[in-house]
DNA sequence: AGCTTAAAATACTAACGGGTATTTATTTAT
DNA sequence: ATAAATAAATACCCGTTAGTATTTTAAGCT
């Protein structure tokens, strides 16, 4: 509804593109840490003037906030989406490895996770952007928990693991992954130790 | 050889105690992240004055790697050692656990680990607390990889996973709990998903 | 006393941070 | 043409940062 629609507006038209800066923030704040680079950075980076930014983000937690939120969007909801859809137990652990042994670097994205380097960050963000990182893991982990309520009432999780502590330990082996990755890990270390991790629930 | 030893010493006496500014340190560092907290703060919350803090520890980095070794020496090296002695694989594991487990808060001390927290936001420090870091990372996977591979000699860890993996997998864990404990999770939930990881062992 | 040594304390610099006031440019409506 | 509206761009404000130059203080030595 924003990008030609219908209005001719009143004033000087708009030459920045929210999408641009928007992918530009979420690049630097992936790739640098949230708190790595500066609005002026990102700024300069997107090729747009300061107040542009303000006037579109308010300020820097909003931009920080629409940066993640983008971010879950793109990146993480396909992953989310696997719990929910009704596939094998198995073929869902499936699509969490291969999320995981993504390579990154191939596919021209930054290593590591902008969502789990943001929850690891919290007191150095604003109130938006920490709530929309809240909001997200709560409902992550609510997911993956009823992901494995079903999987038990199926019969496909044959362990008499609490769901919460199952959700919990995935989770924590999905940041861990993130964190070797960004570290540098070898695809292959990558892998060997997050199918140990997941050999507990077999 | 510098608390009070022999020297007279030539110039005006100095008033400022080293360990003092590097106690306080540490605890900035330790709870508030090693890019979460000024030198300006840091000589604010020691009492000293900056240049003081300069001429002890040269620069910024100086003082985080001073930091940083500090807390390997007190905090860690319990821990590194166990790995070291000749106690039975099992009675190691409990070490582990005890270490994870511990009340940080009951006993004063800030939640997480500075070394997990430094080597995670690595290319925000200088060379000589990264290399700092680095080598104690190195060390303890290290130490970890011998320690399994003696466990699997004597008979006490039947599994075959390769050590080098088995490593990787219970430094990742132990930094994983260190986290969780800093977003402040329940003691229950830390002791659930951190026994549940070392199941695969068993 | 006066000189030397070395630490302490104050005051400073230059760069950079988030955020904004102000001016300039481009459009529609009259 | 001119006024109103709105975006872009420049230039700015103020606080904080890492790091340092300078001055003051407190000791020993002769």
């Amino acid at each position: 509804m924003n990008t030609k629609g219908n209005k001719p507006a009143r004033g000087r038209p708009k030459t920045m593109s929210r999408d641009h800066v928007l992918k530009i923030a979420v690049e630097s704040y992936w790739a640098d840490g949230p708190t790595g680079v500066s609005i002026n950075e990102i700024s300069r980076r997107a090729g747009v003037s300061k107040p542009g930014i303000y006037r579109e983000f308010g300020n820097e937690d909003g931009l920080k906030q629409a940066a993640l939120i983008a971010y879950q969007a793109t990146i993480l909801a396909p992953l989310v989406d696997v719990l929910t859809d009704d596939v094998p137990f198995g073929q869902a652990l499936q699509a969490l490895t291969d999320f995981v042994l993504l390579d990154h670097k191939a596919h021209g994205l930054p290593d590591g996770c902008l969502q789990v380097t943001m929850c690891r960050s919290k007191d150095d963000l604003g109130m938006l952007a920490r709530q929309s990182a809240d909001k997200f893991r709560e409902q992550t982990l609510c997911g993956l928990e009823q992901w494995i309520e079903r999987a038990k009432s199926k019969g496909q999780f044959a362990s008499n693991i609490p769901s919460r502590t199952a959700a919990l330990y995935i989770d924590a082996q999905i940041a861990s992954a993130m964190e070797l990755q960004k570290q540098g890990a070898a695809q292959d270390e990558l892998e060997h130790v997050f199918k140990l991790a997941l050999s507990v629930f077999s």
